[in-house]
DNA sequence: TTGTAAGCGTTATCAC
DNA sequence: GTGATAACGCTTACAA
């Protein structure tokens, strides 16, 4: 691998001019650029990116991580961040946690060890005081830290409310809703849950708030439980729950013989391929990937370069995809 | 960020005395050990790893190329692999080719810009030079270069006759097999294609290949090509597909009113969380995606550490799932 | 056991 | 317009 050096050898000049011509950062003689460049390309010269890095200390990488690459809504979220990330020169490190807090904590280091320049989190199994003490660019989506730590979000509150009007037009009288284990509570996520609650409750509806663990996306898992539930709510006539949750939900519940939509109604929270592989296609909330993934990486692209996010608290509306589940 | 030497001022040490501290590379007193750790406690010190990377002429980072990260089957490789290599201390880039030949190249670049240190292929849309004069450590998943160029691949030939003694069994007359592109006879997944034309023949079983381009996955543009082609080859009574397109199959022909099975047979290759989604789960060939990411981690480390690797080809047996569409 | 000095490949500063 | 020189943060001879 030819260095600067030795390019700036066969050119017979100095190192720093042959760096002048490839960032044009001064004014070269014609004639000496034409050696330069014929040099350059005689030994097929490529800068070496580490070195690169070294010196202006940054790695021109930014990490995501999430609960598992495979989710559909992860992966479809990733698929577009490193797409924005490409257009305007960084690379994307995908980090995959599996749902484990110290794994978490290891890749945030990557932070400190200037592995990566900054860091999108889709997972946050830590403490507030942990993320806040980075004093690195991040990027949250999905959980508030505090006012200086920028926040994208689907508005889920808005998804929430759809979900609960959609019930009430099919007659819903009992709706089972599934969110993510205890942590839920942190997350602004969880706000869908509850603007459900509020609004079902206000109309009379009766709810229920389950608990599942989705850090890996199996749907053996997801439709055992779906069917479990469905025999320990045999009167529920609702779903709200991740795509390929509701999907479970829907396919046990027409094993078990109940009609959908009519004896009951599924609502899939993401709006992903996930929810159209369903024959039929699921009634969602969709979360607005590709723009969620413009703001993030345009906030990111603002932090990395030292200057103040025009916005930190993103909240993105949400639409109801008309499915054949309501 | 506290530097080395700070470290080593603090201590009263030189530089050198606490990297040997940290790398263990050579003894050292007791004493200074303990006023040294004592130190980079105290100033919270965490070695660079760009400088390290610089000095080491490694980055400790692997590249995977993809054509869509959101592909289910490329999703679930890339988890397994990501964790693979987290456990060997490398990190994983991954790069979103969207079916663009520049782009790849581009990617493949960060080999020669000491970006990443090893490339893994789940891609591959440039002629074979290009991939043999990389002269650094590169993995293929289902494209032989040469014999340099370690392949890892699921044994698909094997694919192709489990799922051909599938539609055998089911008494099908014409089979529509889809499968990427003109491309398609440069990678080891068309010997699947080859394989169940060549053994449906043996048997007087008619079928028919077809082209589709599956760099993002859609299901609503697999389900509008679904029916298209019902619609074309109405006397069609099998198909063999990637999960989603094999779903979307198995929906539009049951759209038409088709029995599935007993009228129409599904054998959906690669077996991810995709061919579960459905309802009825989905009949599939089973890439052990698990598997192949072990070795090919196996391989890229053995690479990465200059030793030759132990197998350059390895093809990993599949298997058959049975499901509600055979 | 420890320190000095050189070097990894690049770029910025300051002369000339 | 061009070249020396130093620096980024770390590691490894080589010396002491």
């Amino acid at each position: 691998m030819a260095s600067i050096r030795e390019v700036a050898k066969r050119a017979g000049v100095a190192a720093c001019t042959v760096s002048r011509v490839m960032n044009g950062t001064a004014s070269v003689a014609p004639e000496t650029r034409k050696k330069i460049e014929y040099a350059m390309r005689e030994l097929d010269y490529i800068p070496n990116e580490l070195a690169r890095g070294m010196f202006r200390q940054r790695a021109g990488i930014v990490a995501m991580l999430v609960p598992s690459i495979r989710h559909p809504f992860f992966a479809s979220l990733a698929d577009c961040i490193e797409n924005q990330l490409f257009f305007r020169g960084y690379k994307l490190m995908l980090c995959s946690t599996s749902g484990e807090t110290e794994r978490e904590r290891e890749y945030l280091g990557f932070l400190k060890s200037n592995i990566v320049d900054g860091i999108i989190m889709a997972v946050s199994s830590l403490d507030r005081e942990e993320y806040a003490a980075l004093e690195k660019p991040v990027v949250m989506l999905d959980y508030y830290v505090n006012d200086s730590i920028p926040l994208v979000t689907a508005d889920h509150r808005m998804g929430g409310k759809l979900a609960a009007e959609e019930f009430i037009r099919n007659g819903c009288r009992l709706v089972l809703h599934l969110c993510d284990e205890e942590k839920a509570d942190r997350v602004v996520s969880f706000e869908s849950h509850l603007e459900l609650e509020r609004i079902l409750g206000e109309h009379g509806i009766e709810s229920r708030r389950i608990s599942i663990s989705w850090n890996s996306p199996d749907m053996e898992v997801y439709t055992e439980e779906a069917r479990r539930l469905l025999r320990e709510y045999p009167e529920a006539d609702g779903v709200m729950a991740a795509d390929m949750v509701a999907a479970a939900f829907v396919n046990a519940a027409l094993e078990s013989g109940k009609k959908v939509p009519g004896e009951f109604c599924a609502v899939a929270f993401d709006g992903t391929y996930a929810a159209d592989m369903n024959g039929r296609e699921l009634t969602s909330v969709v979360q607005p990937v590709e723009k969620m993934a413009e703001k993030v990486v345009e906030i990111m692209a603002r932090l990395l370069e030292k200057q103040r996010p025009k916005e930190t608290d993103v909240r993105i509306p949400v639409t109801l995809r008309y499915g054949k589940t309501t």
